[in-house]
DNA sequence: GGGATCTTGAGGGGCGATTC
DNA sequence: GAATCGCCCCTCAAGATCCC
């Protein structure tokens, strides 16, 4: 057995279950070969065309693995990658498969290297490559990118709509019933209630949740937005600066990136947004929908007497038992802490619950005090 | 140049809703 | 009421890109 990495434990002040003076050997990661037996292309909700590597299924570390990621087009001409073709995978961290690299000596006579596509495989509009490493559609109603932009409207990070999951997306848009994320708030219940594996009260649910979702925080809707380069973290900056998205609509490049944290790029990207007609439309039909443009009060951190958390970079990882992580971001949030999802020099704390992993491991190795659960419950207790 | 963030994708468990 | 189905949630990693 080959050792490759020492986590001591001592510094994390784990309970009886996890003692302080555990150490804990990891293994390297597992590899295995299987075949490629195809590479089939994803359409990402900006339209970036992702090669995806179609696996014999194998059984590595726990899982039967049948996809991997290409990334992109480079990588599959770095690696040489080809349908057909014998692969070592692994599993990084023991949960994303990857295809390492290639059996050259076990490829079959005849193949040839994968073709970069001309056309986009959902929309067949032409693809374009600018300064990127992704290849692009560029047809802003192709099929694939709406239902994405859908999907990222819903979801936990942005507008929250519980039940509106990929699937329901792709029946609604069959159905006719969305084109964009805006036509959610349009959707009819009865007609809902007659779909095939729904009933009354899932249509109801549904229906309800999009409801709540009217009351959102400013920056879920912004992230909802899907303006490229502007996630979460983005977002909420955006709507604590300007409290509302008409206040962002109307602000020029150069007012924008005079707000910390958002350069020329990121300005360009929001400027940009709000000229399209088409997201202005989208736009429109979400405020006639009566979903909320401006920020709420209660929404913004709080800004009482510095605590524990105020100023301070925390970053989470592993289960945690007593809330969820994002429950746990939003309580650092509003004691004014920032969350991060990667450990750097620049971070503080990092609090770690079951089954934590590289970034405890980085943790440890930065000199970077690590909280248990418990110890950041009592945090949390202690401040007003 | 270092660090942070965004995007995308993977698997399984949990759980609610529908169907029988 | 039980069985089945399938969606959602959760976490982590790699690569690309952006900010400071």
């Amino acid at each position: 057995i080959k050792v490759n990495s020492i986590v001591q434990q001592e510094t994390l002040g784990y309970t009886s279950k996890e003692p302080r003076w555990a150490i804990s050997y990891k293994f390297p990661a597992t590899q295995m070969t299987t075949r490629i037996n195809d590479i089939i292309l994803s359409v990402g909700r900006l339209g970036n065309v992702t090669p995806i590597a179609v696996l014999e299924p194998i059984f590595l570390a726990g899982t039967t693995v049948t996809r991997a990621s290409l990334h992109n087009f480079d990588e599959i001409a770095r690696k040489d990658v080809r349908i057909g073709d014998t692969a070592f995978v692994e599993k990084g961290g023991e949960i994303i498969p990857q295809v390492v690299s290639i059996v050259e000596s076990r490829r079959e006579t005849g193949s040839t290297p994968y073709p970069v596509p001309s056309h986009c495989p959902e929309c067949n509009s032409l693809l374009v490559k600018d300064e990127e490493v992704a290849l692009k559609c560029v047809n802003p109603s192709c099929h694939a990118q709406v239902k994405r932009q859908i999907e990222y409207f819903a979801s936990k990070n942005a507008m929250d709509i519980e039940g509106l999951g990929e699937s329901i997306v792709e029946q609604f848009i069959k159905k006719g019933f969305l084109k964009d994320y805006g036509d959610i708030y349009y959707l009819n219940k009865e007609e809902i209630a007659d779909l095939e594996g729904f009933g009354e009260k899932s249509a109801l649910n549904l229906i309800q949740s999009i409801e709540r979702s009217k009351k959102a925080p400013l920056h879920r809707l912004i992230s909802g937005l899907g303006i490229k380069h502007i996630g979460s973290k983005a977002a909420r900056i955006l709507a604590e600066t300007f409290h509302s998205i008409q206040n962002i609509q109307s602000k020029e490049l150069d007012e924008l990136v005079e707000v910390p944290e958002i350069g020329p790029i990121m300005a360009e990207s929001v400027t940009q947004f709000f000229k399209e007609p088409i997201n202005l439309e989208v736009l429109s039909k979400l405020e006639k929908a009566g979903v909320g443009f401006e920020e709420n009060p209660s929404d913004s951190p709080s800004v009482g007497k510095d605590n524990f958390f105020t100023g301070k970079r925390f970053v989470l990882t592993g289960n945690l038992s007593h809330f969820s992580r994002k429950e746990a971001e939003e309580k650092i949030l509003r004691l004014g802490g920032t969350c991060s999802s990667s450990v750097s020099s620049k971070t503080d704390y990092v609090i770690a619950g079951g089954k934590a992993g590289s970034k405890l491991q980085k943790a440890k190795d930065l000199n970077i005090t690590v909280l248990t659960e418990e110890d950041f419950q009592r945090k949390l207790e202690e401040t007003p």
